[in-house]
RNA sequence: GGGCGGUUAGCUCAGCGGUAGAGCGUCUCGUUUACACCGAGAGGGUCGGGGGUUCGAUCCCCUCACCGCCCACCA
């Protein structure tokens, strides 16, 4: 006998555990299986899980489980990410809190065996979680992104991109992060609104030249007054970076400084002499419209300095300290330090024209969330923008396709204003740079060191000088790129490439869109000249029940673990799963996850009724041969569930699947079959008890492989508890097979018979509320009007409807009793006999309101049906659903007019 | 500045060309032998505003307003 309530803590180990040994996570080897596949999006190996990995792995486990029941060879695919800087940055300060010697002074070698120490110890913390939440992932395949397999992949593709010219090295401004001291890319940097002033400064002009600087206007725009300027006046927000400027812009068309082009300044501190330029890039619209150009720290800058043959001077260390490029003051100097004294001493000298206060967007690393500096280095680029061509006509022409479609908008967007790619990382966590430099700098790009040193023989003959290895790692992203066919086993040829890729659908968040998918496209289209996957699932993002986004900070985040400790991993599970709409953000909040859990108990009591009444599975029970309409109409509700959950989560469409299941067993099977069945399980027709014993077994069997990929352990432990009874189990319910069922099993005269029974019920069931007629009291039912086959129906169903509507009798009759309430019945009328309990002006109201519907109804369709154009052009079922529909309005008015005015007649 | 979403019942959302839906919450009633993590019933919306297309618009088009996000912008 099933216990009272399902106990999910006890059952979830136990089930994943035998899952897992059975193999079941393992793709079939039937090699007439169709594959599907799923990657996960690698968890940072720092990682643990947090609600938004709960959401996203769900929704893989789901169609894992969904597409490996069809008899798919589904393999979903796990890993982890080295995650270079997040993973450097918690191993360091680990190592300073154990009071140990700082990276540095510890070396690279030291340093990086303490990060393979670390994660041997705690880094795969996140897999564990993952089996919490019953991912079915096949972990005999796990892979890491540093792993000897994915690092040879990683080599291979620097070198092969390298020798197509595809990457390169270049000296040009990056994203230098002065915290980590290493480069990052674009999508790194992370733009925050900040506090901030515009300094204006007078550079004064050299050589003694001087100008009429408009003052004053007329009502054209035209210059009324000047005044004589020996200077020019530029803004800044950055102003340490003065120091660095060498030359200063204005417009071309600029009739104010028309004359100053080719003219100088004296920089103000450095006394260096630099040009004044005439640039587009100047605004004469913005501030003075004249501008500093200081090409080695401004991305602007730099191409100014460019076109006008401006050097670019260096003024800042790797950890943005003033160098000695400045006066000797200045030299070691913070930047914002800096900053502080050259305000205060253009103050002092006078130089300082005015202090503007602003609000404005400044760069900060999205790691170190300190303020990046644009820095003159040299790094190594992918050429992106050859790479996206290919990936932008794979989603134009279908090859690939977003869900929701629209995705694909931010996916061109970004593709199509692609900026090369910086994938050089100054760290020591990552893969290192299979590039070695001779003494002249020469560059050797190989995948091993033998390779190289060979390449360096042919170049510089026999007696090749000892080169020296890059310091630098790849971005992490470099790596995640190739995740798709590196973990297949890619560059050697296996068995699992051929059968996995492409992979099906790749499921994951928008905010990686570009980090991370359109890289994947870029890579895999370039290197498996083939789509990394046909599908791409954009997930929403989770955020708290008031829609904030949820952080440590804020102190509203949901735990995941704690969840599904609480109220169990199925529960969680179908949270996830409903949730998941087109809508960009989901709002979760506890009462949800509760109302599911109970959603589950409410499944596992229905499943304890049927064990209570013997409903048990039937050896060769064939649901097509069944007998009595419930029967009949439950087998068609089942079919018509199945092929809608079949097509929701083909799509896929979770929430559509979430909702289907939910109706079905709850509104459906529990609060109608189960409830009709029991006057036939408690009665003396062995045949038709029979019957429905074994078609509920058999519905309540499709049931959890329906459910199955959403809720896994109930199902499982359901399908387990329920084996020893009736025809014998054959396996567990994670690999059986999902049901197909013909649509011939829907029949069209149960379900009306059925939908009478019920629409009778809830009838009766309303007349007896709002009259407020006791519970236990049981009124007989008069049918009045009754056409042959709503007179076969009564008698067919007179018991159900006595038991589920409560009443003493019901029959048929030429009118209705005296002191009857009356209500419409499709072409009859039911009267319930409660005198007892009338209260007049309640009645009155009642039919009253019911007229005023039916009323309503009439006049619009009335109205619709008047106009000829709707009947010229309206489909032909539409304008007879609605004649239809004013016939029935008006046989429903009339009747229940005529009861009003009986009433009224009474008094 | 460029782009993308959203605006439907108190809340969270589905529906996306032909009678406005769900869950939760609210109110009323209920210890009927699966379930109070339950059952029965009820109330609640001029589908953000304005135009247009159409026989017909919550749904398609235009426009405005508000909310959110992404990208660019450190004079």
């Amino acid at each position: 006998m099933l216990e009272k309530t399902f106990d999910p803590k006890s059952v979830e180990p136990r089930l994943y555990a035998a899952w897992e040994a059975s193999g079941a996570f393992k793709p079939s080897q039937d090699p007439n299986a169709e594959a599907f596949t799923i990657v996960i999006p690698p968890p940072n190996v720092t990682g643990s899980l947090h609600i938004g990995h709960a959401l996203n792995n769900t929704l893989q486990d789901v169609l894992t489980r969904f597409h490996r029941m069809r008899g798919k060879a589904a393999l979903w695919l796990p890993g982890t990410d080295h995650a270079g800087i997040a993973t450097q940055m918690v191993v360091e300060r680990q190592l300073a809190a154990a009071g140990n010697v700082g990276r540095r002074d510890m070396g690279r070698e030291a340093f990086v065996e303490k990060v393979w120490q670390w994660k041997a110890e705690s880094g795969g913390e996140i897999v564990n979680q993952l089996r919490r939440l019953g991912a079915s992932c096949d972990w005999s395949r796990e892979r890491f992104t540093l792993d000897e397999g994915l690092s040879a992949a990683v080599r291979k593709v620097f070198v092969q991109l390298y020798k197509q010219n595809l990457l390169y090295r270049d000296k040009r401004l990056v994203n230098w992060d002065p915290q980590f001291q290493t480069a990052i890319s674009d999508l790194e940097v992370e733009q925050r609104e900040t506090d901030g002033h515009y300094w204006h400064f007078a550079y004064p002009l050299a050589d003694g030249v001087t100008f009429q600087y408009p003052v004053a206007f007329d009502e054209d725009g035209k210059a009324t007054a000047f005044e004589t300027r020996d200077f020019i006046v530029v803004a800044t927000t950055r102003p340490e970076t003065m120091l660095g400027d060498t030359g200063v812009a204005v417009h071309p068309s600029d009739e104010r400084y028309k004359d100053l082009v080719g003219k100088f300044v004296t920089l103000p501190i450095v006394g260096r002499r630099i040009p004044i330029v005439a640039d587009d890039y100047a605004d004469p619209t913005k501030g003075s419209g004249a501008v500093k150009i200081t090409p080695a720290h401004d991305f602007n800058d730099f191409g100014v300095g460019k076109r006008h043959g401006l050097p670019a001077l260096n003024i800042l260390t790797p950890d943005a300290r003033l160098n000695d490029e400045v006066p000797a003051e200045y030299q070691g100097l913070d930047r914002f330090a800096a900053r502080k004294l050259i305000v205060a001493r253009a103050e002092e000298e006078g130089w300082l024209k005015e202090i503007e206060k602003t609000r404005h967007m400044v760069p900060h690393g999205d790691r170190s969330g300190v303020v990046i500096e644009p820095y003159l280095t040299d790094q190594w680029y992918v050429d992106a923008k050859t790479l996206a061509q290919p990936a932008l006509k794979a989603v134009e022409e279908g090859a690939t396709v977003f869900e929701p479609r629209h995705w694909e908008k931010t996916y061109f967007e970004w593709l199509r204003n692609i900026e090369p790619w910086c994938v050089s990382r100054q760290l020591w966590w990552g893969h290192r740079i299979p590039a070695w430099f001779g003494p002249d700098g020469h560059i050797f790009v190989e995948e091993t060191e033998e390779e190289a040193l060979a390449a360096a023989i042919l170049h510089y003959g026999d007696d090749a000088p000892i080169l020296r290895r890059d310091e630098d790692v790849l971005d992490t992203w470099f790596s995640s790129a190739l995740w798709p066919f590196s973990t297949l086993g890619w560059p050697e040829n296996t068995d699992d490439l051929k059968r996995f890729y492409p992979t099906s659908t790749l499921v994951t968040g928008f905010d990686i869109i570009f980090f991370w998918v359109a890289r994947m496209m870029m890579m895999g289209i370039h290197f498996m000249g083939e789509v990394p996957f046909k599908q791409v699932f954009i997930n929403a993002l989770v955020r708290d029940e008031k829609g904030a986004k949820m952080s440590k900070s804020k102190g509203n985040v949901m735990d995941p673990l704690v969840l599904i400790d609480e109220l169990g991993c199925d529960a969680v599970r179908f949270t996830m799963t409903a949730m998941s709409g087109q809508a960009r953000d989901i709002k979760l909040s506890k009462q949800r996850i509760e109302g599911y859990r109970n959603f589950g108990t409410k499944l596992w009591n229905a499943s304890r009724f049927a064990q209570m009444n013997e409903c048990v599975r039937v050896e060769g029970f064939d649901p097509g041969s069944v007998k009595q309409p419930i029967n009949k109409w439950i087998r068609g509700e089942t079919v018509k569930t199945a092929a809608e959950v079949t097509r929701a989560l083909e799509e896929p469409s979770f929430d559509a699947a979430a909702t289907a299941l939910y109706r079905f067993i709850w509104n459906v099977f529990c609060d109608w079959y189960l409830e009709l069945a029991k006057p036939i399980l408690n009665g003396d027709d062995a045949a038709a008890k029979a019957e429905t014993r074994a078609t509920a077994a058999w519905a309540l069997d499709v049931i959890l492989k329906l459910l199955h990929p959403v809720m896994p352990f109930i199902t499982e432990e359901l399908w387990d508890k329920t084996a020893e009874f009736g025809s014998p189990r054959t396996g567990m319910l994670i690999v059986e097979r999902w049901p197909e069922l013909p649509e011939s099993w829907i029949d069209p005269e149960a379900e009306a018979e059925i939908g009478w029974l019920v629409e009778t019920v809830g009838e009766i069931r309303s007349v007896r509320a709002e009259m407020n007629v006791p519970p236990g009291a049981k009124p007989p039912l008069t049918v009045i009007g009754a056409n042959p086959e709503t007179k076969a129906r009564l008698a067919r169903h007179r018991d159900l409807l006595l038991t589920l509507a409560r009443l003493d009798s019901a029959r048929e009759a030429e009118a209705a009793p005296a002191g009857a309430v009356p209500f419409v019945l499709g072409e009859a009328t039911g009267a319930l006999a409660i005198a007892e309990f009338i209260d007049l002006t309640a009645e009155k109201a009642r039919l009253s309101k019911e007229i005023a519907g039916h009323l309503g109804e009439i006049d619009k369709t009335a109205k619709k049906l008047g106009n000829p154009d709707f009947l010229a052009r309206a489909k032909e079922e539409v304008v007879e659903e609605n004649r239809e529909r004013l016939a029935d309005a008006q046989a429903a008015k009339a009747k229940l007019e005529a009861a009003l005015a009986r009433l009224e007649a009474v008094g």
